[in-house]
RNA sequence: GCCGCGAUAGCUCAAUGGUAGAGCAGUUGACUCUUAAUCAAUUGGUUGUAGGUUCAAGUCCUACUCGCGGCACCA
């Protein structure tokens, strides 16, 4: 623990606000109350004192003050703690009266001490639970602890925090005042761990590989670079999880996954943040056809289960109050190729079109081409822009043509297309699968045209692995921070995160 | 990296180039079933930063910082 840099500034210079919270600090001390409290043990959730509610019993239950109404001889408050808010209650009686004989007066100083509390202090609760008059389930606090102190104010419980910059940056306080955030963020967490119950339930073994790499492969992304001292070696943090989990497979485990973090030093957008979650799946034997049923499977399973539906709210929230568009996530999901697709929002004849006939085509359709695109590049931009982007509902996308996807197996009857799927919703591609490539020798053709001149980034550890004979497989790949905005209907990538990347202040 | 938009009180937002304001929060007082508590009074500002134009700048101009959206990058 280190002294930090960041010592609090000299009391005149703090604003009126925060001196008035830390003079509290002495009022608290002088009557014997440390403002950083100890332990607080045998609290029972929110959640549980509302389900297993019962008139006059005694709880005890701790959390964050998020409002407070002093009535004078009464006060009235709400408390947050991790699964929910609870309405508390005090007055002269409950606190500093004498239970055992009612007769005897009340203590007045006891309230006023609970006066003393700020929104956003963090206390402990001890009391009895009955029903107000309006109906809500209520604690009348007989006892109370302070447990933190609070020296800044809270956003406006009212209005919230909206600023995306606050939002970001401090989400704690995004979590404490916004309950559609603490929500999502509880989805995701559901999510990832449904995720990996169901991978287990059918025999995958979740394993861990190196996020530091000598080489970073799997992928066509730029990587971050770092140093090992000891080794005075370069490294570079892994872009994908999939060379690694092949030589498993030449190793002998025949359902692996991995689900963990990735990074690629990209440009951040709605949809890219740089270090990113992505699960991984492999399954020896199976095909592509196999994996798309499976991701089918697996996604259906999510919504039903931990969001409840397969209706999913998406797109921007209308101004006009009107309920947002849904995406209808019942299955079976359609497949389609992609030159039927591509046909279907660009003409029939598109590929019968001389190359300068589709660049011609796409103007009018009112796609970007910039000179200069290989032919399969400009039709790649039509299926982008016109199928990609305006999918709303789930499709697999199979039979890509073989220039896209240089490391899955070309189709038995039409060599001109690899054996893989992408599958698409809602505008954005959520899982490739493939099957994969495992001719050692079709995979080094493959992997030198990638690396080009640069040969010192041919894994060749991962080729002489593939040497040894991989079993055919199938493999996925999923973005989980995507996945999770789409069933929470997040419309950036940073409401999925908890802390995304920023420029540091 | 490029283009556009934005930044005003702790939070949410106003303010023709002419006296920087409101609601909530805060402070003081009243009130023993309130819940966006209510009522009365009241504090709080280097208008993101640095320059410039002007008699006068939150407002116009330039640069910069940070954020957002789009493009580029991203099998």
């Amino acid at each position: 623990m280190s002294i930090g840099p960041t010592l609090p500034p000299p009391m005149e210079e703090l604003s009126e606000l925060l001196q008035l919270r830390r003079a509290k600090l002495d009022a608290w001390r002088s009557e014997g109350t440390d403002p950083f409290g100890s332990s607080f043990p045998g609290t029972t959730s929110v959640a549980s004192v509302i389900a297993d509610f019962a008139e006059e019993k005694t709880v005890r239950v701790a959390g964050r003050i998020v409002a407070f109404r002093d009535m004078g001889k009464s006060i009235f408050g709400h408390f947050l703690d991790q699964t929910g808010r609870l309405q508390f209650y005090a007055n002269k009686q409950s606190l500093g009266g004498n239970a055992a004989d009612p007769t005897q007066p009340a203590d007045p100083s006891k309230l006023e001490s609970f006066r003393r509390l700020d929104l956003g202090d963090i206390v402990g609760l001890e009391g009895t639970l009955f029903i107000t008059k309006t109906g809500e389930k209520t604690v009348k606090v007989t006892k109370f602890a302070l447990l933190s102190k609070s020296l800044r104010p809270l956003p406006s419980a009212w209005h919230g925090l909206s600023d995306d910059e606050t939002r970001y940056r401090q989400r704690y306080l995004d979590l404490i005042v916004n309950e559609e955030v603490r929500r999502t963020f509880v989805l995701r967490s559901r999510i990832v761990s449904e995720i990996r119950r169901y991978l287990e339930g059918r025999g995958f073994l979740e394993v861990e590989t190196p996020m530091m790499q000598a080489i970073a492969g799997g992928a066509a992304a730029q990587p971050f670079v770092t140093h090992h001292k000891a080794l005075n070696l370069q490294l570079f943090l892994r872009i994908a999880t999939e060379l690694y989990l092949k030589r498993l497979l030449v190793g002998g485990f025949e359902k692996v996954f991995e689900l963990n973090r990735n990074f690629r030093n990209e440009g951040l957008s709605r949809k890219h943040n740089p270090e990113f979650t992505a699960i991984e799946v492999y399954q020896a034997y199976a095909d592509y056809e196999v994996m798309a049923s499976f991701v089918e499977g697996l996604i259906i399973h999510l919504a039903q289960n931990v969001i409840g539906t397969l209706q999913i709210p998406t797109g921007p929230v209308p101004e006009d109050g009107s309920p947002r568009k849904t995406l209808d996530l019942t299955g079976p999901w359609p497949r389609k190729r992609y030159r039927d697709a591509v046909k279907e929002a660009a003409g029939a004849d598109w590929f019968d079109l001389a190359p300068e006939g589709r660049k011609a085509r796409a103007a009018e359709l009112g796609v970007e081409i910039i000179p200069g695109l290989l032919d399969h590049e400009v039709t790649n931009h039509v299926f982008e822009k016109l199928v990609e982007a305006k999918t709303v509902n789930p499709v697999f996308i199979t039979h890509l043509p073989k220039e896209l996807v240089p490391l899955a197996k070309q189709n038995s009857e039409d060599p001109s297309v690899v054996d893989v799927f992408e599958l698409l919703i809602n505008g954005q591609e959520i899982s490739p699968g493939y099957s994969e490539l495992n001719d050692p020798l079709v995979q080094r053709q493959r992997l030198e045209e990638q690396v080009g001149e640069e040969v010192h980034n041919l894994d060749e550890d991962f080729l002489l692995a593939l040497e040894h004979g991989m079993p055919p497989a199938g493999g996925i790949g999923i973005g989980i921070d995507r996945l999770v905005m789409l069933l929470t209907g997040a419309e950036s990538i940073r409401d999925v995160i908890l802390f995304p990347l920023l420029r540091p202040r």
